[in-house]
DNA sequence: GTTAGCACTCGGACTCGTTGAGTGCTAAGC
DNA sequence: GCTTAGCACTCAACGAGTCCGAGTGCTAAC
């Protein structure tokens, strides 16, 4: 495609990002590009229009970006745009305000990106099949009653309640867990889901808290669909023009809630540091006015989660990104340096 | 008031809480009480506005019932509707099908309790600093860092990554553990905070995991916030009328983020067991045009949590204090049966 | 005390011009 | 051959005018 055809694809996204309004050829002419006539903006409008990048909502209304437009805008007219100084530092600090579990951490960053972006926001934990196990320990809850904590390289913790004899003392289950741990540790979770039964019927342990692990473990996935991802700040969807309209905003708030689709989406959107499903792009049928914004965020070692935005496709997708991938890169670094070892 | 001044109000709400419109004289002539003309009760209606029960959106619109009418409905009109037989199952199941974290069982059931009914819920767990320590132990997470948890005689169990000295494995953690345990079980949360400088300075444990349990301690409260009150299914708030535009929409929902508030609304709703907060009687700004009704569950000796619904005033009071009501009941009873000892 | 009747009110829906932002096309200009 | 001024055309949005009907309050009769 031409240059002079990009640059008037790229002013008229950058005024549609600005005003929600369909823009007319005049407002490029005079704002954006005053060496050329609106009229000759006119031709090269009605051409980008039939290659695909431009919709008319009405015969008389000015021009829509499409889909594709962001899209070419996105791979190439995108610069990533420096963001404030000041995010890092606000950033940094609700980050370490809270020691804990990474699960903490995570929803609180879920949180303060959607408050200072004012998009929707997810984070996503890394995927925790392939966690190196460190530690496995047994806690007395009640009679009956145990705590099995999970604790892997990343320090990603993981506990659930199981049922065990109730003759079972905490010695007793101290000693368990250490032969657990014996026997566990350096193994991912899919290892110890595929190899506890052989270890069940060689092991002089309690049956019951080998049942506990096996439940664990085979809940695991289900685990990473409800806990693995947080999405916050999902209000900030009403703030826009384009969700003005309850019906359309409650479906997408709706499809928010589906975890499960959403987790499908991030795993399916590969390996690239950043990536961008513009509208229909993400799949999703609700979704279709929406883009989603990801970028990953690394743990150490293999370990990789992500962080994304949720908006309206009209986006300023170079300040988002921009955004996204500085704060990633703090994440990276500062959960590294906490918990990878 | 006279029964049938009572008997007229009651139409108009049940009308109302049908329709969403403006209940007329002859509506309720019609369709409710066929035996009284509609100027009949047009004068009566007209009594009513006077006392303040009704208003008029304009001078030639029906009427609309008042935060007081809702009141009154509630207080004695109200009959505690029976609900539909398979909610109970469906409840079991969902509680049961996940042994867990009480966070995880109080999550799920917010989810359920939206999805039944099309409200938005909230679920509050039981006061923590009340709770009383059962077992402390100390797990090790990376070098230098252990993760505490804290099991309560509940079995609600908190946990925090502390740091402590990298010189301490899994043998002498549990060493400490036992030394914790022995010292704090039976106290409450708020006694170990108090209580805890006082050991410090005895115990030969190691200064870093007494600070971690400190912090844990002082982070107590601020969990509480966080943690301790789950919302669901916000988004069901956008199906109804009144909430069609999507800034008043968007004012709820960021009100319904803030949970600071909402507990302290839930905490200063008393005793009872339910208890209804109509409009603008719930104190909240952005909620004036919201009821909240909440319910109390048990869980075990006199630990106390609630759940509840939101959704606008126009509410099937009846309805959803019976529903709300049974479910608690069953919360009451699973969470009891499997946590208190 | 109840009700039929009537005048009155006012929002909602509909119609109908008007306006203005925007387009496409054509022909003249560079 | 590209650019642009000019012009006819389109159509959503807005406002004014009209009508309709649901609803009220009041009064007088039952």
């Amino acid at each position: 495609m031409e240059d002079r055809k990009k640059s008037i694809l790229q002013a008229i996204i950058d005024d549609y990002i600005l005003t929600a309004m369909p823009v007319g050829s005049r407002t490029i002419s005079r704002k954006y590009l005053s060496h050329l006539s609106s009229a000759t903006i006119r031709n090269e409008m009605s051409d980008l229009e039939e290659l695909g990048y431009l919709s008319q909502p009405h015969i008389s209304a000015g021009r829509v970006p499409n889909a594709k437009a962001y899209r070419l805008y996105v791979d190439m007219l995108m610069e990533e745009n420096a963001k404030p100084a000041d995010i890092d530092e606000q950033l940094r600090d609700s980050f370490l305000q809270r020691m804990g579990h990474l699960e903490d951490v995570v929803r609180n960053t879920a949180q303060a990106l959607s408050e200072m972006t004012r998009y929707a926001s997810l984070v996503m934990l890394p995927r925790q099949e392939e966690l190196r196990i460190t530690t496995l320990q047994l806690i007395p809850v009640s009679t009956g009653f145990a705590l099995l904590v999970i604790v892997t390289d990343a320090g990603i913790i993981r506990d659930t309640v199981v049922s065990v004899s109730s003759q079972l003392d905490a010695d007793a289950l101290y000693a368990i867990s250490r032969m657990l741990t014996e026997r566990f540790a350096g193994r991912t979770l899919k290892d110890v889901q595929a190899r506890l039964k052989e270890f069940a019927v060689n092991a002089p342990s309690d049956p019951q808290v080998l049942e506990g692990i096996m439940d664990l473990a085979g809940q695991m996935d289900k685990q990473n669909t409800q806990d693995n991802l947080t999405v916050s700040g999902t209000h900030n969807i009403l703030g826009f023009p384009e969700y003005q309209d309850a019906n359309k905003a409650r479906q997408l708030l709706s499809a928010l809630d589906d975890k499960e689709r959403l987790l499908d989406l991030i795993r399916a959107s590969g390996g690239d540091s950043v990536s961008v499903h513009i509208g229909p792009e993400n799949g999703i049928k609700e979704m279709e006015g929406c883009s989603i914004v990801l970028c990953r965020y690394s743990l150490g070692r293999n370990q990789h989660g992500a962080i994304g935005l949720i908006g309206p496709t009209r986006m300023p997708y170079g300040r988002v990104l921009g955004t996204l991938s500085q704060i990633s890169q703090a994440m990276s670094d500062i959960l590294t340096d906490r918990y990878a070892n």
